[in-house]
DNA sequence: AACTGTTTTTATGTTTACAGAAATGCAATA
DNA sequence: TATTGCATTTCTGTAAACATAAAAACAGTT
């Protein structure tokens, strides 16, 4: 199979797939080629590569000079593909995260050792070492070589980002420049709900991880300060990696939308300030389950190491 | 003059001789090269270039097989020489930079664009879009191309960053991990004294920036948690960017300092619930000054564009 | 023993060329 | 007229080779 996995067109054709899949393209739908390429800020040709991958694994079927169309019913297989695509897809920046998370490397690398090691060329060595600087757990020497932070590892880490975060989103919903979007409250209780009304355990852990996320970066987009959102965009790359291979409390999951629900509710209503507080209390239930939750992170970095 | 401008040692001559020319190194002293090499977390080589490179301006003379030493007297020309040399090493960054704050280059360029533009080649484009990105004003498109963000030249954007500030700072006294050190408490204080102390003028404006972002990075490292200076120093970069042209208010300077000397005063008798309130008070203040300032920041770009 | 001076090794910055991907323009079609 | 399909242009990723800088090892000096 020829796939494509890096670059525009690699994602734009798993991400369409995803759509088609979760049902968010219906059957038969139409696939305007021009309207897809502005929903993803890219060109048309990108667009029309990927429809064209997805034509051979039989998710959409081409009609010459009319276009592009959801297939009338989706093969068997196709569940199973895109699970096996995803999962197979560890990607470059995961691997060096992950040998550093469980140790497999030691905290000051220079490019080249990551070259041998990974067999990367230059280029994606550096970048790749950038972006981990982006995201805050490393750092470049003032000679050569780089550091690799403690900062995603240690069981104290996690407390310190939760308290941070705690310093940051209520206080963003108190900012004077706040101003309450309807159609995002909306959107983000129909996601809440729907996970609310799922099966236990028909949506992935990175899903659940995501959309957790995506509620408090939401939220924080309204105080219309962007250097808090930046801040909590920081701080949630990090929070990923760290959680990347933590369970989720399934149980949990229930309150935790509840609380979610609670806080839209209020500050739908205009209460702003016991939707900030009940953001910080929120918070503060998970930085107190803190405990048990970084005990089984250990576990699962010893187990790895 | 055969200067190295770029890399360690071209950093490390600069230092020097600014540390020999503010008389943090007496006259006479002996330059060990191997302590400085620790100093600077770096190897002797790039620290033996960049002093015989100060050998040959007289800041500094050598004893062959005793090493290298501050010379008895400067020469006249030495301070004239030094700012010369940090006037006319815009780097390519400030470059960059400044012409997305006086509106010279548009919201969305090309790694094209900004070759042809500056004569860079490509991989030095790249690492200093990168480090736009990393800084917090530039971002990547999906497909070619990167976005310059508004967030750094906008007058609002000036109170959202002070704002940001004042949820975090004071917040950050306030950890349980807080813990007092009285070098550095009393470091700072040496330095704040000495600005009081200094002649009007006699201080460059980048180093009055410097000396009160540092200071109020070092406050927020005492709270032990590294999220919160992340989160600063990461702000700080852009406003220096902001301020970069920006006049210094003189006169405000003498309150600034003070105030900064009752905050460390108040940390040092173990009131750090009144540090962190006179800090919110501090950062409060520059931000209602905000008005005038970000005007005469307006007619400074004016004046540019 | 600790430092300087020198040599050797290793790592990184820079340039170039080329392949491949994305953007763009244009003709054909519904 | 808006959209598709295709050709063309433009931009970017990758690799290799080389020059240069930093680190490390070693010998000599105080």
């Amino acid at each position: 199979m020829t796939e494509r996995l890096t670059g525009v067109t690699g994602r734009l054709s798993k991400q369409i797939a995803q759509e088609i899949l979760s049902g968010r393209r219906s059957l038969g739908e139409r696939l305007n080629a021009k309207t897809i390429s502005e929903e993803y800020r890219v060109s048309r040709t990108p667009v029309r590569n990927a429809l064209m991958e997805l034509e051979k694994n039989s998710l959409v079927e081409r009609i010459p000079n009319k276009g592009f169309f959801v297939v009338q019913s989706l093969p068997d297989c196709a569940q199973g593909w895109m699970e096996s695509r995803v999962s197979t897809e560890i990607d470059d920046y995961q691997l060096l995260a992950n040998d550093w998370l469980t140790d497999s490397i030691p905290s000051t690398v220079t490019e080249q050792f990551v070259r041998e090691r990974y067999g990367w060329a230059k280029v994606k060595a550096v970048s790749l070492l950038n972006r981990a600087t982006r995201e805050g757990w490393a750092e470049r020497n003032p000679g050569y070589g780089w550091t690799l932070l403690p900062v995603a590892k240690t069981t104290e880490s996690f407390s310190e980002l939760y308290r941070f975060r705690i310093a940051i989103e209520p206080a963003a919903l108190m900012e004077p420049t706040f101003k309450l979007d309807r159609k995002v409250i909306n959107q983000q209780r129909d996601i809440q709900n729907m996970i609310l009304d799922s099966e236990m355990g028909s949506i992935p852990d990175e899903a659940i991880l995501e959309y957790g996320a995506s509620f408090h970066e939401e939220l924080i987009k309204l105080s219309g300060n962007p250097y808090f959102l930046m801040a909590l965009q920081r701080v949630n790359k990090m929070r990923k990696l760290m959680e990347y291979k933590a369970q989720i409390n399934r149980e949990r999951l229930v309150v935790n939308c509840s609380e979610h629900l609670e806080i839209l509710d209020m500050l739908e209503q205009g209460s702003v300030v016991d939707a900030s507080f009940k953001l910080r209390q929120h918070l503060s239930k998970a930085l107190n389950r803190k405990a048990d939750k970084t005990r089984t992170w250990d576990e699962t970095v010893e187990k790895l190491g």
